[in-house]
DNA sequence: TATGAATGAGCGTTCATTCAT
DNA sequence: TATGAATGAACGCTCATTCAT
C-alpha cells in the first residue's frame, strides 16, 4: 500500500530535479545555489534535503544522468575498431565532463565510490564507460593489441582519457587539444604488441 | 641593505610553515585550518597571507616539498630496467600522493599550472617526474618498447600512476593494491609493440 | 455503538503514551522526539497529531501523570505537622520536577493554564498541591501561624517550594541542597506571627 | 597595545545592541530576528555570531542592561519601610519582567548561572535585586520581622515576586493584580513572628 | 482515523579572505 | 610587514506541525 505516496515523492523529486536542469542550461553548474532550486521548484528548502543528503548528491544525479545520455548515444552510434575512432567516439563525453572545472571535480570525487551499497549515477556511468570500451576492446575485427585481456585494456583506455582531459585544465602542455592527444595515446596504447 | 628584513620575513614564513607541518603531523592535511597554522606560529591571521596567496599556496609547498623529498630518494637509487621495476621504485610516491583524498586533490588540482609564470613546487615536482621517467624510458638496457618517443612513453606511465592512485579511494575494484594494479599496467604499457 | 471505535483510539493512544514513556526513561524527557515516538509506537506522524494537539500535550500528560501519582504518595503518608517535615513530605515531589531543566520549564508553562475550561494534567497537579498544603496548613494541631488564611498561606508554601527547586539549577547559591533550602524556608514562612 | 582594536569592537558590538535594542522597542522582543538585527546595524552575520555565542546571549544582555537600568531607578529612589512599599517599590521590575511571556522564559533560564565563571547580565542583575532586597530588610527603623537573618528575608521577597510574575500569565486566580498579590504576599512574609 | 510527504522560518556555522590601521 | 576584526555567501539543519489522500 506503498503505491499512492511514492508517487508523489517522485513528482517533488522531479520538480527538484528539472528546476536545477533549468538552471544549470542557464548559469552553469558552478554556479548553482539550492535556494534557488527550491525557490524555483516552488518546494521547501527542508524537503530539498529530505530528497537529497546535501548539494552533491544533486548533483552526482544531474551530472551522472547528463553522462548517461552521452554514453547512450555513443552506444547507439557504430562501434569504433581503430584508436582514432574510439578517441572520436569519446570526445562527446571528455568534452562534457571537462565543461566545466567544477564538474570534473564532482565526477572525480564521486566516480570513486566509498561505499559500495550505493553506487550513485556518476560512479555507475563509469562502470558503464568501463563495460562498452571492454566491449569495443573485444570486437574481433580490430588490430587491437590482444596479449592482454580487455578489461585491462579498457581501463586504460579510460586512464588515458582522464590523463587527457585533465591536461585540458593544464596552461603547460596545452599545444594539443583534447582529441589530439587522445588519439595520440590510444594510437599508443592499443597498438599490437610484439610477438 | 635589503638582508635584514629579508630575513625577518624568511622566519616568519619558516614559522608558519614548522606550525602548519607540525599539525599536519598530528591531525592530518585534510584537517589543517589557517586559524591553527597562525595560532600556532604566534603571528596575526593577515601575516599568512602576506606570504602565502592562499591556503591552497601555503599546501602546495608543503606537499611539493615532500613528494621532493620521496623523489630525491628514488632518483638516489638504482635505475629500475623493467615495469615491475618502475612500479616498485614509484610505490613510495603513490603512497604519499594517496595519504589522503584531499591531498590527491590538491596534487591533481595543482599539477596543472594554470598561470605559466609560476610553476608552483607540486607542478615542478610533476615535471620532474616525467623527466625521470623519461631517463628510465630511454634508458638502452630495456626491453621497452621503442616505437613511440620516451616522452610519450613517460606520460602513459604517469597516466597509468594516477590510475592506479585513484582506484585506491574506489571501494569498486578493490581486489588489487595499489603495487600489482600499478605493475600490471606498465607492464602492459611499456611492453614492445609488433614490428 | 461507539465503543469499538473508541476502544481503537484508546489503544492507539496507549501506544503513543507507551512508547514515549519507554524512550523517556532511556534518554529522558529532553531527548524525546515525535519521529521517535511515532517510531516505536508503530504509527504515522499524522496520527500522533490526532491524539494530541502538540508535542507539549503529550508532555502534560506525562509528567503530570508522574506527579500524581507522587501526590498519591505522598496523601497516603501522614499529614506533616512541622515545617520539616513538610519539607521532607514535599521533596519527592519537587526532586521529580527538577529531574530536567526541561521538565521544569514545562510544568512552570503548563501549570499556569492560559484557557480556563481545559485545565490540564499539570495544572489539575498544581491544584492538588495547593488543596493538599491548605488542608496540612488547616490542621489543628500545629503550631503554623494563624493570622493569615489556610489559602495564603499554602500559596507562600509553594512560592517557596517553586524558589527552592529553581536554585536547584543555579550555580550560585549552591551551597545548601534542595532539602535543606526547603526546610529554612518552610520554618520561616511557617512561624506564628508577633500578636 | 590592544587599546585600538578593542575600540572598533566595541563600536561594532554597540552597532549590534543599539540596532537590537530600536527593533525591540517597535516590534517587541519575541520578534526579533537575527538577520533583521544585522540588517540594521550594517553588520555581516558571522560578526554576530563573533560578538554573542547566540541569539539568547544577545537577549541576556539586552533584558539584563534593562532590568539593571530599572533597577538603579529604583536604587536611586527611598528606601521603602513597610511590605506595601517594598512591593510597590518593585513594581516596575516585575512589570517588565512579565513585559512578554517570552521575556519572563529567557529570565527565568539565565536568572539561574550553569557555569560560575561567566555571570551574565540577568543571572547578575538577579544578585543585584537580592543584595538590595537585604539592604532594605536590615533597615533598622522598620517593623520587619527580625528573627531570620536579611539574606532569608530578601530571598522570600525575591521567591514571593516571582510567584506573583509567574501568576501574571495565569488564567486561574487572576482576580488579583501583580501588585494586589505582591502586597498580599510581602504582608504577610514580613511580618514580625511571635516571640 | 490514519498516513507520511511536505512545510518553513530561522538559526547557527563555516573559514578562507580582505582591509583599515 | 604585521595586525585581527570583519566579511559574506551559502549551506546544512531542525523538527514540530500541517494537509491532501
Amino acid at each position: 500500500m506503498t503505491r499512492a505516496p511514492q508517487k508523489r515523492t517522485m513528482q517533488t523529486r522531479a520538480k527538484l530535479l528539472d528546476a536545477a536542469a533549468d538552471l544549470i542550461s542557464v548559469n552553469g553548474y558552478t554556479a548553482l545555489r539550492v535556494e534557488e532550486v527550491v525557490l524555483k521548484a516552488g518546494v521547501a528548502k527542508g524537503t530539498f534535503f529530505a530528497h537529497f543528503a546535501d548539494k552533491d548528491q544533486l548533483m552526482n544525479q544531474l551530472i551522472g544522468a547528463e553522462m548517461d545520455r552521452i554514453l547512450d548515444h555513443i552506444v547507439a552510434g557504430p562501434v569504433p575498431k581503430d584508436a582514432d575512432s574510439i578517441a572520436e567516439a569519446l570526445l562527446p563525453l571528455a568534452e562534457f565532463m571537462t565543461c566545466e572545472r567544477y564538474v570534473l571535480d564532482i565526477i572525480l570525487r564521486y566516480s570513486v565510490v566509498p561505499e559500495i551499497e550505493q553506487i550513485e549515477p556518476i560512479a555507475r556511468n563509469f562502470g558503464r564507460q568501463i563495460e562498452i570500451l571492454m566491449n569495443w576492446c573485444s570486437t574481433s575485427d580490430t588490430s587491437f593489441r590482444k596479449d592482454i585481456d580487455a578489461g585491462l585494456l579498457a581501463e586504460g583506455v579510460h586512464a588515458f582519457l582522464l590523463q587527457a582531459m585533465a591536461l585540458k585544465f593544464c596552461a603547460l602542455h596545452c599545444e594539443l587539444g583534447l582529441r589530439e592527444r587522445l588519439r595520440q595515446y590510444l594510437r599508443a596504447w592499443l597498438a599490437p604488441v610484439a610477438a
